[in-house]
DNA sequence: CTCGTCAGATTGTCAGATAATCTATTCGCC
DNA sequence: GGCGAATAGATTATCTGACAATCTGACGAG
Protein backbone atom coordinates (compact mmCIF):
# COMPACT_ATOMS: atom_id res chain seq x y z
CA UNK A 1 0.00 0.00 0.00
CA UNK A 2 1.14 3.37 0.07
CA UNK A 3 2.41 3.30 3.68
CA UNK A 4 5.44 5.55 3.21
CA UNK A 5 7.32 7.79 5.22
CA UNK A 6 4.60 10.67 4.71
CA UNK A 7 3.25 8.99 7.78
CA UNK A 8 6.72 10.13 9.89
CA UNK A 9 5.32 14.08 9.66
CA UNK A 10 2.00 12.91 11.01
CA UNK A 11 0.75 13.10 14.19
CA UNK A 12 -0.10 9.92 16.43
CA UNK A 13 -3.85 10.79 16.55
CA UNK A 14 -5.77 8.58 14.48
CA UNK A 15 -4.80 10.21 11.28
CA UNK A 16 -7.81 11.19 9.75
CA UNK A 17 -6.54 11.76 6.55
CA UNK A 18 -7.35 15.10 5.07
CA UNK A 19 -10.35 15.55 3.14
CA UNK A 20 -9.90 16.52 -0.25
CA UNK A 21 -12.73 19.31 0.15
CA UNK A 22 -11.33 20.54 3.40
CA UNK A 23 -8.11 21.28 1.80
CA UNK A 24 -9.79 22.96 -1.18
CA UNK A 25 -11.67 25.27 1.42
CA UNK A 26 -8.81 26.58 3.27
CA UNK A 27 -6.76 27.15 -0.66
CA UNK A 28 -10.30 29.41 -1.25
CA UNK A 29 -9.97 31.07 1.68
CA UNK A 30 -6.46 32.03 1.66
CA UNK A 31 -6.64 32.93 -2.06
CA UNK A 32 -9.71 35.51 -1.17
CA UNK A 33 -7.06 36.34 1.87
CA UNK A 34 -4.37 36.53 0.12
CA UNK A 35 -6.16 38.83 -2.99
CA UNK A 36 -7.31 41.01 -0.14
CA UNK A 37 -10.97 40.50 -1.95
CA UNK A 38 -14.26 41.95 -0.79
CA UNK A 39 -17.72 41.57 -0.78
CA UNK A 40 -18.32 41.10 -4.39
CA UNK A 41 -15.70 40.41 -5.32
CA UNK A 42 -15.52 37.60 -8.55
CA UNK A 43 -13.86 34.12 -7.49
CA UNK A 44 -12.74 31.44 -10.54
CA UNK A 45 -15.55 29.48 -11.86
CA UNK A 46 -15.99 26.14 -10.07
CA UNK A 47 -14.61 24.49 -13.58
CA UNK A 48 -11.33 26.68 -12.87
CA UNK A 49 -10.58 25.55 -9.94
CA UNK A 50 -10.99 22.22 -10.22
CA UNK A 51 -8.43 22.71 -12.67
CA UNK A 52 -6.07 24.73 -10.90
CA UNK A 53 -6.52 22.57 -7.48
CA UNK A 54 -6.15 19.45 -9.77
CA UNK A 55 -9.24 17.77 -8.62
CA UNK A 56 -12.65 16.83 -9.74
CA UNK A 57 -15.58 19.65 -9.77
CA UNK A 58 -17.25 17.60 -7.03
CA UNK A 59 -14.59 17.98 -4.41
CA UNK A 60 -14.46 22.16 -5.32
CA UNK A 61 -18.07 22.46 -5.32
CA UNK A 62 -18.45 20.70 -1.61
CA UNK A 63 -16.28 23.18 -0.40
CA UNK A 64 -17.53 25.86 -2.10
CA UNK A 65 -21.65 24.95 -0.76
CA UNK A 66 -19.87 24.53 2.54
CA UNK A 67 -18.17 28.00 2.51
CA UNK A 68 -21.37 29.37 0.70
CA UNK A 69 -23.00 27.92 3.49
CA UNK A 70 -20.91 29.58 6.20
CA UNK A 71 -21.52 32.59 4.03
CA UNK A 72 -18.03 33.19 2.91
CA UNK A 73 -18.65 32.67 -0.55
CA UNK A 74 -21.75 32.97 -2.64
CA UNK A 75 -22.71 31.19 -5.61
CA UNK A 76 -25.46 32.47 -8.25
CA UNK A 77 -26.24 30.40 -10.96
CA UNK A 78 -25.15 31.26 -14.60
CA UNK A 79 -23.05 33.76 -13.46
CA UNK A 80 -20.20 32.53 -10.62
CA UNK A 81 -18.95 32.39 -7.64
CA UNK A 82 -17.82 35.14 -5.23
CA UNK A 83 -17.43 36.35 -2.23
CA UNK A 84 -19.80 37.11 0.19
CA UNK A 85 -19.83 39.01 3.70
CA UNK A 86 -20.56 36.57 7.53
CA UNK A 87 -22.80 38.14 9.01
CA UNK A 88 -23.25 37.56 12.54
CA UNK A 89 -27.15 36.80 11.98
CA UNK A 90 -26.57 34.06 9.77
CA UNK A 91 -23.84 32.79 11.71
CA UNK A 92 -26.35 32.73 15.26
CA UNK A 93 -28.31 30.72 12.77
CA UNK A 94 -26.05 27.97 13.26
CA UNK A 95 -24.53 28.88 16.46
CA UNK A 96 -27.88 27.49 17.62
CA UNK A 97 -27.32 24.30 18.14
CA UNK A 98 -23.70 25.69 20.03
CA UNK A 99 -24.09 23.83 23.22
CA UNK A 100 -23.08 26.70 25.56
CA UNK A 101 -25.91 28.87 23.88
CA UNK A 102 -28.44 26.24 23.24
CA UNK A 103 -28.34 24.95 27.16
CA UNK A 104 -28.19 28.40 28.57
CA UNK A 105 -30.89 29.04 30.85
CA UNK A 106 -32.88 32.05 29.73
CA UNK A 107 -31.72 33.91 33.26
CA UNK A 108 -28.38 33.46 31.61
CA UNK A 109 -28.60 34.95 28.84
CA UNK A 110 -30.35 37.81 30.90
CA UNK A 111 -27.34 38.01 33.03
CA UNK A 112 -24.86 37.91 29.74
CA UNK A 113 -26.45 41.00 28.82
CA UNK A 114 -26.80 42.98 31.65
CA UNK A 115 -22.96 42.25 32.38
CA UNK A 116 -22.03 43.46 28.73
CA UNK A 117 -24.10 46.64 28.61
CA UNK A 118 -23.62 47.67 31.94
CA UNK A 119 -20.30 47.46 31.09
CA UNK A 120 -19.94 49.95 28.11
CA UNK A 121 -21.86 52.30 30.07
CA UNK A 122 -18.51 54.18 31.05
CA UNK A 123 -17.35 54.45 27.83
CA UNK A 124 -20.51 55.66 26.07
CA UNK A 125 -20.23 58.46 28.84
CA UNK A 126 -17.09 59.71 28.36
CA UNK A 127 -17.28 59.27 24.42
CA UNK A 128 -20.57 61.39 24.57
CA UNK A 129 -18.87 64.27 25.66
CA UNK A 130 -16.50 64.56 22.54
CA UNK A 131 -19.31 63.67 20.28
CA UNK A 132 -22.23 64.44 20.44
CA UNK A 133 -24.01 62.75 17.70
CA UNK A 134 -24.25 59.39 20.29
CA UNK A 135 -26.83 60.56 22.51
CA UNK A 136 -28.75 62.34 19.49
CA UNK A 137 -28.64 58.82 18.13
CA UNK A 138 -30.36 57.30 20.84
CA UNK A 139 -32.25 60.07 21.16
CA UNK A 140 -33.84 59.68 17.90
CA UNK A 141 -34.45 56.05 18.58
CA UNK A 142 -36.85 57.45 21.75
CA UNK A 143 -38.80 59.55 20.00
CA UNK A 144 -39.47 57.00 17.36
CA UNK A 145 -40.63 55.25 20.51
CA UNK A 146 -43.38 57.88 21.04
CA UNK A 147 -44.98 57.73 17.75
CA UNK A 148 -44.78 54.32 17.22
CA UNK A 149 -48.17 52.11 17.27
CA UNK A 150 -47.24 48.35 16.30
CA UNK A 151 -45.73 45.86 18.75
CA UNK A 152 -43.42 45.08 15.97
CA UNK A 153 -42.21 48.25 15.58
CA UNK A 154 -41.81 48.58 19.38
CA UNK A 155 -39.57 45.57 19.34
CA UNK A 156 -37.61 46.52 16.49
CA UNK A 157 -36.88 49.93 18.16
CA UNK A 158 -35.66 48.32 21.19
CA UNK A 159 -33.41 46.00 19.18
CA UNK A 160 -32.35 49.04 17.60
CA UNK A 161 -31.65 50.86 20.85
CA UNK A 162 -29.52 48.68 22.65
CA UNK A 163 -27.63 48.04 19.30
CA UNK A 164 -26.85 51.64 19.28
CA UNK A 165 -26.18 51.41 22.66
CA UNK A 166 -23.34 48.97 22.51
CA UNK A 167 -22.20 50.48 19.10
CA UNK A 168 -21.26 54.03 20.67
CA UNK A 169 -18.96 51.91 22.63
CA UNK A 170 -16.61 51.68 19.72
CA UNK A 171 -16.29 48.10 20.24
CA UNK A 172 -16.90 45.90 17.10
CA UNK A 173 -16.83 42.55 19.31
CA UNK A 174 -18.92 43.38 21.77
CA UNK A 175 -21.46 44.31 19.27
CA UNK A 176 -20.85 40.97 17.43
CA UNK A 177 -21.38 39.45 20.72
CA UNK A 178 -24.72 41.76 21.46
CA UNK A 179 -26.20 40.59 18.04
CA UNK A 180 -25.48 36.89 19.37
CA UNK A 181 -27.31 37.28 22.10
CA UNK A 182 -30.13 39.57 20.52
CA UNK A 183 -30.98 36.32 18.77
CA UNK A 184 -31.41 34.22 21.28
CA UNK A 185 -33.66 36.98 23.72
CA UNK A 186 -36.01 37.28 20.64
CA UNK A 187 -38.03 34.26 21.75
CA UNK A 188 -39.32 35.61 24.88
CA UNK A 189 -39.57 39.55 23.74
CA UNK A 190 -42.63 38.57 21.74
CA UNK A 191 -44.91 38.75 24.75
CA UNK A 192 -45.05 41.71 25.84
CA UNK A 193 -47.86 44.19 27.09
CA UNK A 194 -48.11 48.05 25.47
CA UNK A 195 -48.14 48.95 29.43
CA UNK A 196 -44.49 47.49 29.66
CA UNK A 197 -43.94 49.14 26.29
CA UNK A 198 -45.07 52.58 28.01
CA UNK A 199 -42.52 52.28 30.95
CA UNK A 200 -39.52 50.74 28.89
CA UNK A 201 -39.80 54.29 26.73
CA UNK A 202 -39.35 56.45 30.00
CA UNK A 203 -36.57 53.87 30.73
CA UNK A 204 -34.80 54.61 27.81
CA UNK A 205 -34.86 58.38 28.03
CA UNK A 206 -33.61 58.25 31.94
CA UNK A 207 -30.49 55.78 30.43
CA UNK A 208 -29.81 58.61 28.05
CA UNK A 209 -30.27 61.44 30.69
CA UNK A 210 -28.01 59.93 33.37
CA UNK A 211 -25.42 58.90 30.46
CA UNK A 212 -25.60 62.96 29.65
CA UNK A 213 -25.25 63.47 32.87
CA UNK A 214 -22.14 61.30 33.58
CA UNK A 215 -23.60 59.56 36.19
CA UNK A 216 -22.72 55.99 35.06
CA UNK A 217 -24.01 54.09 37.91
CA UNK A 218 -27.43 55.44 37.93
CA UNK A 219 -27.44 54.37 34.10
CA UNK A 220 -26.31 51.20 35.06
CA UNK A 221 -28.50 50.19 37.66
CA UNK A 222 -31.58 51.84 35.08
CA UNK A 223 -30.68 49.70 32.60
CA UNK A 224 -30.26 46.28 34.41
CA UNK A 225 -33.89 46.84 35.81
CA UNK A 226 -34.76 46.99 32.39
CA UNK A 227 -33.03 44.05 31.00
CA UNK A 228 -34.13 42.10 33.95
CA UNK A 229 -37.69 43.17 33.58
CA UNK A 230 -37.74 40.37 30.89
CA UNK A 231 -37.21 37.82 33.64
CA UNK A 232 -41.23 37.68 34.58
CA UNK A 233 -41.97 36.34 31.35
CA UNK A 234 -39.89 33.51 31.38
CA UNK A 235 -41.51 30.93 33.11
CA UNK A 236 -43.32 28.30 30.75
CA UNK A 237 -39.89 28.76 28.37
CA UNK A 238 -40.12 25.73 26.17
CA UNK B 1 -17.72 47.04 -11.10
CA UNK B 2 -19.36 44.38 -9.40
CA UNK B 3 -22.90 43.82 -8.56
CA UNK B 4 -25.59 45.79 -7.08
CA UNK B 5 -26.84 43.53 -4.57
CA UNK B 6 -30.57 43.59 -5.23
CA UNK B 7 -31.34 40.22 -3.58
CA UNK B 8 -30.30 41.82 -0.24
CA UNK B 9 -33.86 43.70 0.22
CA UNK B 10 -35.64 41.37 -0.70
CA UNK B 11 -37.77 38.36 1.09
CA UNK B 12 -37.81 35.12 0.82
CA UNK B 13 -40.15 34.19 -2.02
CA UNK B 14 -38.48 35.90 -4.48
CA UNK B 15 -37.05 34.99 -8.02
CA UNK B 16 -33.84 32.50 -6.28
CA UNK B 17 -35.91 29.98 -5.74
CA UNK B 18 -34.73 28.14 -2.33
CA UNK B 19 -31.87 25.62 -3.23
CA UNK B 20 -32.71 21.88 -2.22
CA UNK B 21 -29.42 21.39 -0.48
CA UNK B 22 -30.57 24.67 2.10
CA UNK B 23 -33.62 22.86 2.20
CA UNK B 24 -31.96 19.62 3.05
CA UNK B 25 -29.80 21.05 5.66
CA UNK B 26 -32.66 22.98 7.94
CA UNK B 27 -34.18 19.13 7.77
CA UNK B 28 -31.65 17.48 8.90
CA UNK B 29 -31.12 20.14 11.75
CA UNK B 30 -34.33 19.99 12.04
CA UNK B 31 -34.37 16.14 12.43
CA UNK B 32 -31.58 16.59 15.03
CA UNK B 33 -33.37 19.34 17.19
CA UNK B 34 -36.70 16.86 17.11
CA UNK B 35 -34.94 13.96 18.05
CA UNK B 36 -33.34 15.52 21.07
CA UNK B 37 -29.96 14.05 19.62
CA UNK B 38 -26.54 15.10 21.34
CA UNK B 39 -23.23 14.48 20.64
CA UNK B 40 -22.04 11.08 19.04
CA UNK B 41 -25.83 10.11 18.12
CA UNK B 42 -26.10 8.54 14.75
CA UNK B 43 -27.88 10.08 11.55
CA UNK B 44 -29.61 8.04 8.84
CA UNK B 45 -27.12 7.25 6.03
CA UNK B 46 -26.78 9.85 3.20
CA UNK B 47 -28.20 7.02 0.85
CA UNK B 48 -31.49 6.42 3.56
CA UNK B 49 -31.74 10.10 3.92
CA UNK B 50 -32.03 10.73 -0.16
CA UNK B 51 -34.65 8.37 -0.12
CA UNK B 52 -36.35 9.80 2.59
CA UNK B 53 -36.01 13.55 1.51
CA UNK B 54 -36.80 12.66 -2.09
CA UNK B 55 -33.57 14.03 -3.73
CA UNK B 56 -30.58 12.35 -4.88
CA UNK B 57 -27.62 10.78 -2.87
CA UNK B 58 -25.50 14.27 -4.27
CA UNK B 59 -27.89 16.78 -2.73
CA UNK B 60 -27.89 15.45 1.08
CA UNK B 61 -23.84 15.07 0.32
CA UNK B 62 -24.07 18.60 -0.40
CA UNK B 63 -26.08 19.58 2.78
CA UNK B 64 -24.13 17.27 5.55
CA UNK B 65 -20.89 18.47 3.72
CA UNK B 66 -21.70 22.04 4.67
CA UNK B 67 -23.20 21.06 8.23
CA UNK B 68 -19.69 19.14 8.37
CA UNK B 69 -17.87 22.04 7.86
CA UNK B 70 -19.25 23.52 10.72
CA UNK B 71 -19.47 20.99 13.51
CA UNK B 72 -22.92 20.22 13.52
CA UNK B 73 -22.46 16.68 11.88
CA UNK B 74 -19.64 14.24 11.91
CA UNK B 75 -18.78 11.88 9.10
CA UNK B 76 -16.61 8.63 9.34
CA UNK B 77 -15.86 6.69 6.03
CA UNK B 78 -17.04 3.44 6.14
CA UNK B 79 -19.49 3.95 9.41
CA UNK B 80 -21.90 6.99 8.75
CA UNK B 81 -23.13 10.49 9.97
CA UNK B 82 -23.43 11.25 13.41
CA UNK B 83 -24.09 14.34 15.55
CA UNK B 84 -21.04 16.46 16.21
CA UNK B 85 -20.02 19.36 18.50
CA UNK B 86 -20.36 22.98 16.94
CA UNK B 87 -17.34 24.32 18.96
CA UNK B 88 -16.43 27.98 19.26
CA UNK B 89 -12.21 27.28 18.19
CA UNK B 90 -13.56 25.53 14.99
CA UNK B 91 -16.25 28.77 14.87
CA UNK B 92 -13.42 31.50 15.23
CA UNK B 93 -11.77 29.57 12.44
CA UNK B 94 -13.89 30.89 10.22
CA UNK B 95 -14.77 33.61 11.93
CA UNK B 96 -12.07 34.97 10.89
CA UNK B 97 -14.05 36.67 8.09
CA UNK B 98 -16.05 38.20 10.16
CA UNK B 99 -15.53 41.72 9.18
CA UNK B 100 -16.52 42.59 12.48
CA UNK B 101 -13.82 40.92 14.26
CA UNK B 102 -10.98 41.17 11.37
CA UNK B 103 -11.17 44.69 11.48
CA UNK B 104 -11.48 45.08 15.07
CA UNK B 105 -8.05 46.76 16.38
CA UNK B 106 -6.27 44.88 18.64
CA UNK B 107 -6.94 47.64 21.25
CA UNK B 108 -10.84 47.01 20.35
CA UNK B 109 -10.01 43.11 21.64
CA UNK B 110 -8.63 44.45 25.27
CA UNK B 111 -10.88 46.74 26.18
CA UNK B 112 -13.89 44.52 25.58
CA UNK B 113 -11.82 41.96 27.37
CA UNK B 114 -11.69 43.71 29.91
CA UNK B 115 -15.04 44.73 30.30
CA UNK B 116 -16.32 41.22 30.01
CA UNK B 117 -13.75 39.89 32.98
CA UNK B 118 -14.41 42.86 35.41
CA UNK B 119 -17.91 42.55 34.37
CA UNK B 120 -18.65 38.66 36.05
CA UNK B 121 -16.22 39.50 38.99
CA UNK B 122 -19.09 40.69 41.22
CA UNK B 123 -20.89 37.58 40.18
CA UNK B 124 -17.57 35.14 40.95
CA UNK B 125 -17.13 36.74 44.78
CA UNK B 126 -20.61 36.38 45.27
CA UNK B 127 -20.66 32.82 43.81
CA UNK B 128 -17.28 32.05 46.01
CA UNK B 129 -18.82 32.37 48.91
CA UNK B 130 -21.32 29.59 48.72
CA UNK B 131 -18.71 27.24 46.64
CA UNK B 132 -15.25 26.83 47.88
CA UNK B 133 -14.38 24.95 44.62
CA UNK B 134 -14.10 28.14 42.31
CA UNK B 135 -11.40 29.14 44.82
CA UNK B 136 -9.59 26.46 44.60
CA UNK B 137 -10.50 25.72 40.83
CA UNK B 138 -8.26 29.39 40.37
CA UNK B 139 -5.67 28.74 43.15
CA UNK B 140 -4.78 25.32 41.57
CA UNK B 141 -3.79 27.17 38.23
CA UNK B 142 -1.44 29.69 39.70
CA UNK B 143 0.41 27.20 41.91
CA UNK B 144 1.34 25.21 38.52
CA UNK B 145 2.68 28.80 36.87
CA UNK B 146 5.18 28.70 40.02
CA UNK B 147 6.51 25.29 38.91
CA UNK B 148 6.02 25.71 35.44
CA UNK B 149 9.18 27.02 33.12
CA UNK B 150 8.03 27.01 29.52
CA UNK B 151 7.02 29.45 27.67
CA UNK B 152 4.18 27.31 26.02
CA UNK B 153 2.89 26.05 29.82
CA UNK B 154 2.45 29.88 30.98
CA UNK B 155 0.30 31.03 28.12
CA UNK B 156 -1.92 27.50 28.68
CA UNK B 157 -2.15 28.51 32.33
CA UNK B 158 -2.88 32.44 31.41
CA UNK B 159 -6.07 30.86 29.09
CA UNK B 160 -6.86 28.44 31.41
CA UNK B 161 -6.98 30.86 34.66
CA UNK B 162 -9.54 33.86 32.42
CA UNK B 163 -11.53 30.60 31.40
CA UNK B 164 -12.01 29.09 34.40
CA UNK B 165 -12.49 33.00 35.81
CA UNK B 166 -15.27 33.23 33.42
CA UNK B 167 -17.06 29.83 33.80
CA UNK B 168 -16.91 30.79 37.64
CA UNK B 169 -19.90 32.86 36.30
CA UNK B 170 -22.17 30.54 35.62
CA UNK B 171 -22.61 32.11 32.39
CA UNK B 172 -22.18 29.89 29.85
CA UNK B 173 -22.83 33.07 26.68
CA UNK B 174 -19.96 34.70 28.42
CA UNK B 175 -17.70 31.51 28.96
CA UNK B 176 -18.50 31.36 24.53
CA UNK B 177 -17.47 34.96 23.69
CA UNK B 178 -14.52 34.13 26.07
CA UNK B 179 -13.20 31.90 23.85
CA UNK B 180 -13.80 33.46 20.26
CA UNK B 181 -11.71 36.72 22.18
CA UNK B 182 -9.20 34.30 23.23
CA UNK B 183 -8.63 33.01 19.49
CA UNK B 184 -7.78 36.56 18.23
CA UNK B 185 -5.92 37.42 21.19
CA UNK B 186 -3.30 34.90 20.80
CA UNK B 187 -1.34 36.48 17.97
CA UNK B 188 0.09 39.09 20.37
CA UNK B 189 -0.01 36.67 23.52
CA UNK B 190 3.49 34.88 22.21
CA UNK B 191 5.45 37.70 22.36
CA UNK B 192 6.03 38.19 26.33
CA UNK B 193 9.46 37.76 28.57
CA UNK B 194 9.93 36.09 31.56
CA UNK B 195 9.68 39.10 34.18
CA UNK B 196 6.72 39.57 33.00
CA UNK B 197 5.30 36.20 33.61
CA UNK B 198 6.48 36.40 37.00
CA UNK B 199 4.14 40.21 37.40
CA UNK B 200 1.36 37.64 36.13
CA UNK B 201 1.98 35.32 38.67
CA UNK B 202 1.20 38.04 41.40
CA UNK B 203 -1.49 39.17 39.40
CA UNK B 204 -3.86 36.47 39.36
CA UNK B 205 -3.42 35.43 42.52
CA UNK B 206 -3.93 38.96 43.95
CA UNK B 207 -7.22 39.03 42.25
CA UNK B 208 -8.02 35.41 43.61
CA UNK B 209 -7.24 36.83 47.26
CA UNK B 210 -9.41 40.43 46.61
CA UNK B 211 -12.24 37.90 45.32
CA UNK B 212 -12.30 35.74 48.50
CA UNK B 213 -12.63 39.19 50.50
CA UNK B 214 -15.48 40.51 48.74
CA UNK B 215 -13.28 43.55 47.34
CA UNK B 216 -14.24 43.10 43.63
CA UNK B 217 -12.98 47.03 42.70
CA UNK B 218 -9.68 46.32 44.06
CA UNK B 219 -9.54 42.69 41.11
CA UNK B 220 -11.10 44.55 38.45
CA UNK B 221 -8.55 47.19 38.91
CA UNK B 222 -5.80 44.69 39.21
CA UNK B 223 -7.41 42.48 36.14
CA UNK B 224 -7.70 45.71 34.04
CA UNK B 225 -4.35 46.65 34.61
CA UNK B 226 -3.29 43.09 34.35
CA UNK B 227 -5.07 42.59 30.26
CA UNK B 228 -4.00 45.78 29.78
CA UNK B 229 -0.40 44.52 30.28
CA UNK B 230 -1.20 43.26 26.43
CA UNK B 231 -1.25 46.79 25.01
CA UNK B 232 2.61 47.66 25.23
CA UNK B 233 3.19 44.51 22.92
CA UNK B 234 1.03 46.12 20.20
CA UNK B 235 2.49 48.44 17.85
CA UNK B 236 3.37 46.62 14.86
CA UNK B 237 0.33 44.54 14.92
CA UNK B 238 -0.38 44.73 11.06
C1' DC C 1 -10.38 -17.88 23.62
C1' DT C 2 -7.65 -15.12 20.20
C1' DC C 3 -6.62 -13.70 15.98
C1' DG C 4 -6.99 -13.08 11.05
C1' DT C 5 -9.99 -12.97 7.12
C1' DC C 6 -13.82 -11.73 4.60
C1' DA C 7 -18.32 -9.82 3.29
C1' DG C 8 -21.38 -6.06 3.74
C1' DA C 9 -22.29 -1.29 4.63
C1' DT C 10 -21.08 3.48 4.27
C1' DT C 11 -18.68 7.47 3.01
C1' DG C 12 -15.21 9.59 -0.46
C1' DT C 13 -14.28 10.67 -5.07
C1' DC C 14 -14.76 10.75 -9.85
C1' DA C 15 -16.91 11.19 -14.67
C1' DG C 16 -20.55 12.45 -17.56
C1' DA C 17 -24.97 14.37 -18.62
C1' DT C 18 -29.07 17.43 -18.32
C1' DA C 19 -31.62 21.45 -16.57
C1' DA C 20 -31.90 26.23 -15.04
C1' DT C 21 -30.25 30.65 -15.17
C1' DC C 22 -27.56 34.67 -16.23
C1' DT C 23 -24.56 37.55 -19.56
C1' DA C 24 -23.51 39.26 -23.74
C1' DT C 25 -23.72 39.19 -28.44
C1' DT C 26 -26.26 39.17 -32.52
C1' DC C 27 -30.17 39.73 -35.36
C1' DG C 28 -34.39 41.83 -36.94
C1' DC C 29 -37.39 45.54 -37.22
C1' DC C 30 -38.34 50.34 -37.49
C1' DG D 1 -28.28 53.94 -37.04
C1' DG D 2 -30.87 52.71 -32.87
C1' DC D 3 -33.40 49.70 -29.96
C1' DG D 4 -35.52 45.65 -28.34
C1' DA D 5 -35.94 40.64 -28.81
C1' DA D 6 -33.97 36.26 -29.80
C1' DT D 7 -30.05 33.47 -29.43
C1' DA D 8 -25.67 31.36 -28.01
C1' DG D 9 -22.32 30.67 -24.52
C1' DA D 10 -21.02 30.28 -19.81
C1' DT D 11 -21.88 28.78 -15.22
C1' DT D 12 -24.10 26.78 -11.49
C1' DA D 13 -27.69 23.08 -9.84
C1' DT D 14 -28.90 18.60 -9.87
C1' DC D 15 -29.02 13.83 -11.08
C1' DT D 16 -27.25 9.04 -12.38
C1' DG D 17 -23.98 5.61 -12.11
C1' DA D 18 -19.72 3.82 -10.83
C1' DC D 19 -15.60 2.66 -8.22
C1' DA D 20 -12.30 3.28 -4.24
C1' DA D 21 -11.36 3.54 0.73
C1' DT D 22 -12.57 2.41 5.12
C1' DC D 23 -15.00 0.58 9.07
C1' DT D 24 -17.97 -2.95 11.46
C1' DG D 25 -19.27 -7.36 12.58
C1' DA D 26 -19.45 -12.23 11.83
C1' DC D 27 -17.17 -16.36 10.86
C1' DG D 28 -13.77 -19.72 11.17
C1' DA D 29 -8.85 -21.52 11.98
C1' DG D 30 -5.60 -22.36 15.39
Amino acid sequence: MSAYKKDVVMKLETVPRRKIRDEVAERIKEYIAAERLGLGDRLPTEGELAVRFGVSRLSVREATKALEFLGIVEAKTGVGLAVGQLDMARMADHLGFLPALQQAESQQLIDSRVIVETGVLARVAERMTQDPSIAESLQAIVEEFRTARTIQTWIDLDIRFHRTLLESSGLAPIVAFGDLLQVFFQRFRDSVKKAEWKAAIESHQFIIDRLQAGDVSAAASELREHIESHRQRIGAGR
